[in-house]
DNA sequence: AAAATAGTGTCTTTTAGACACTATACG
DNA sequence: CGTATAGTGTCTAAAAGACACTATTTT
């Protein structure tokens, strides 16, 4: 037998496969707290429940895993996150109800702006604080995946930047700041904060201001491929 | 219709589904070089082709995703690496000519001579120098995946001393420092090396030396947990 | 003794922490 | 003016780079 006749009979129908599906942590930073998407379930198992944004993968429509996690956060939020990344898959046979499954999820960062106006129009879908999950009746083992999204968030506030796609296009660096410090769970600096973001020149100046109480803060916007730097010393954790 | 009622309902083989494999990118550090376990396929597809060990999940053996590999890594080495890492998931609907599939890939490492012996007793594996690679006829995408394993353990290198796992349990510093070296791509400052090592109080003496050529080198073992240490500065990439 | 490799002392450089200072807005 | 917040100056501390030095082995 050759190879094209071994295709041709090929049947994968004949094997049982755990059930696969992608989900996605999309984070949000608004009003001082860090917020995740959260979908309530309608349908079996774990309906009612809430869930992260995901679903199995449509083997016509999608080309490859990450167009399974944009199909399913685009029908949630009306856009494609600015920051995606794998986050890491989930699999054992107890996790799912229905028998062995298997989960490849993937960490997402959104502003708030972005995206509030369709996800209002989405009856299932909000979101949610961090601090208020546990008050939640989370489906799956979907809170684990959460914490350990928001670790891997943690570990880049130390050594990046990338916490910025969180925020608007403009933003402010006491705003930036305040979302690492909540990341970290720490204060830090404020001039270790703005040195280090000025020294990698990571965000240019936009000439903008934007005006609360007190001085008048500069916005600023990130650089092109910023979220790829990495600084080669860590904040203290 | 009752959860109880549309689980006694589901058929899981009613749904089309990607194909669903897992595999590892096994490292070892041997005579200078750096060198992956690779297996020769075979089977149709790609038969005759080098790939990565790995393979199905058997839904009845395998409580998760981490026996699969580990099952995996035996039959081929005869031990469990000591260390054990999740890569990233490569799932779309190129890679396989079966169609749509997902690879779950772990990063492991072992020392050489833990396993020489049994690889040496199983004819279609054999570890391949990572320069002697692209020389290869490479199965699917799994070049691609141990550049980005490869790239994984340089960053390791950088802010760890995760790379001793694929040396023996017990090693020198120089030896250590080789590894490093050619994961990074560059000399490390000697002093620089050790004695961040040294303050972190990562590894013990094991008060026996190993002759060479020259002076003999201190030989050391890990301490527990170092394999979880990072520093908080990296060193220059 | 010479060669080879292991291991140390110590000065410089880089970068974060600490914290007091100045700047610019509002009421 | 005082209060609030943004942003800077500057010293200290920690840790890596550079590199010359000493130490211990074999031949």
């Amino acid at each position: 037998m050759n190879e094209a006749q071994y295709l041709a009979n090929y049947d994968r129908s004949r094997y049982d496969s755990p059930l696969i599906t992608v989900d996605a942590a999309l984070f949000t930073f608004h009003e001082g707290q860090l917020k995740v998407l959260m979908v309530e379930r309608s349908n079996f198992p774990e309906k009612g429940k809430w869930a992260l944004p995901g679903g199995f993968i449509d083997m016509q429509q999608d080309q490859c895993l990450e167009d399974t996690v944009i199909r399913k956060l685009k029908e949630k939020t009306g856009v494609s996150p600015p920051y995606l990344e794998a986050l890491n898959t989930f699999g054992n046979a107890q996790r799912d109800k229905r028998g062995w499954s298997v989960t490849v999820c993937y960490s997402a960062l959104i502003a708030h702006q972005n995206c509030e106006s369709h996800i209002n129009t989405v009856a299932d879908a909000q979101w949610v604080g961090f601090d208020q999950l546990t008050r939640m009746d989370l489906a799956f083992d979907h809170l684990d995946i959460i914490h350990c999204a928001r670790e891997r968030l943690k570990q880049k506030a130390l050594y990046s930047i990338v916490p910025a796609y969180a925020l608007p296009e403009k933003f402010t660096l006491p705003e930036l700041q305040r979302l690492h410090e909540v990341l970290i769970g720490k204060a830090i600096q404020k001039k270790s904060f703005r040195r280090r973001i000025d020294q990698a020149g990571l965000v240019e100046d936009t000439g903008e201001k934007q005006v609360d109480a007190g001085r008048p803060a500069a916005l600023y916007r990130m650089k092109e491929n910023s979220g790829e730097y990495t600084f080669i010393r860590n904040l203290e954790s």
